[in-house]
DNA sequence: GTAATTCCTCAACTTAAGTTGAGGTCAAGC
DNA sequence: GCTTGACCTCAACTTAAGTTGAGGAATTAC
């Protein structure tokens, strides 16, 4: 049983991961892994967990930030557990049920003007100004797209 | 009846949009207004229709870019008619049902570990790497959030 | 007739999630 | 014993969808 902890590099290609990505993510906090003398970064078993877990949380619509903080809920002490990670991807189970909740409303409300034909200003409810995402500002929009989780046969 | 066309500031206040968005619009070819000799931008009626559909379009999750080519679909001579937009908007339906389609196979793999509470490398399905989106590279990764597109009663 | 708006262009800035590259150290293979 | 290859840091670049601001012209309001 070696217990030599692993190298960026094995880190990579066990998740799949760039290895800037990596760094990048230990400098946004979600992983802390060790140093050895030379400097090099040395990484535990969990870590791979850990760093699949972020890869999931993206595709579920997670911001590195909102990631960081759930997992902060992770013991940072002990090796998570079963429980532990049970914990937080039931969290997530709720998130997914929004979303989709959201997405069949904005269906339903473009099936009602399908049929009208109308997309008229005064009578659709798709142009409701009130019903607009209020997150303005400079910066890219973040928003739902199809292609960017990919269908499990690609 | 007033065929004076409409201001940008008209045109922004009916939209919702600001000024610099339209222009930005403009830059990217999703409208096309004329201008009064002294360089003032003039609108028809039928572009705040034009402009409102972009909001739409965008809380769907199409880019500029797409929203663009599907634009272009729309004759640029006559005012589009009833048909021109019950043709496009029948295209999103589409689009709509493939992403509620594919949140719900993510949803049904994530109830598969919280069920075996595995979240384990080797057996878990939510870390196959063959399943990840293949969108690489810089630039911002562009999922589906929830708080993006906001529900009908804030 | 002038002050206050509104409009114009163009360049630079913003955010997120990384990538790319320069310049330099460390470890492994032969 | 030295040459690859892996690793280190840090700064600059990328994309999308706009915003912000400078510097100047046109409209409107009084």
């Amino acid at each position: 049983m070696q217990k030599q902890g692993l190298s960026i590099g094995d880190v990579a290609r066990r998740t799949g991961l760039s290895v800037s990505a990596i760094r990048f993510y230990e400098s946004r906090g979600l992983v802390k892994p060790d140093r050895r003398p030379s400097g090099q970064r040395e990484f535990a078993r969990a870590d791979i967990r850990r760093l699949s877990f972020i890869l999931i949380a993206q595709q579920m619509g997670l911001t590195i930030e909102e990631i960081g903080e759930v997992l902060s809920d992770l013991p940072d002490s002990r090796t998570p557990t079963k429980e532990d990670w049970t914990r937080i991807s039931r969290r997530f189970r709720k998130r997914l049920d929004d979303h989709i909740a959201m997405v069949e409303r904005l269906r339903n409300r473009l099936d009602g003007c399908i049929g009208c034909g109308c997309l008229s200003l005064k009578t659709c409810q798709l142009y409701n100004p009130e019903d607009r995402a209020r997150a303005a500002g400079p910066g890219p929009r973040f928003v739902m797209t199809a292609e960017s989780v990919r269908p499990p046969e690609s």
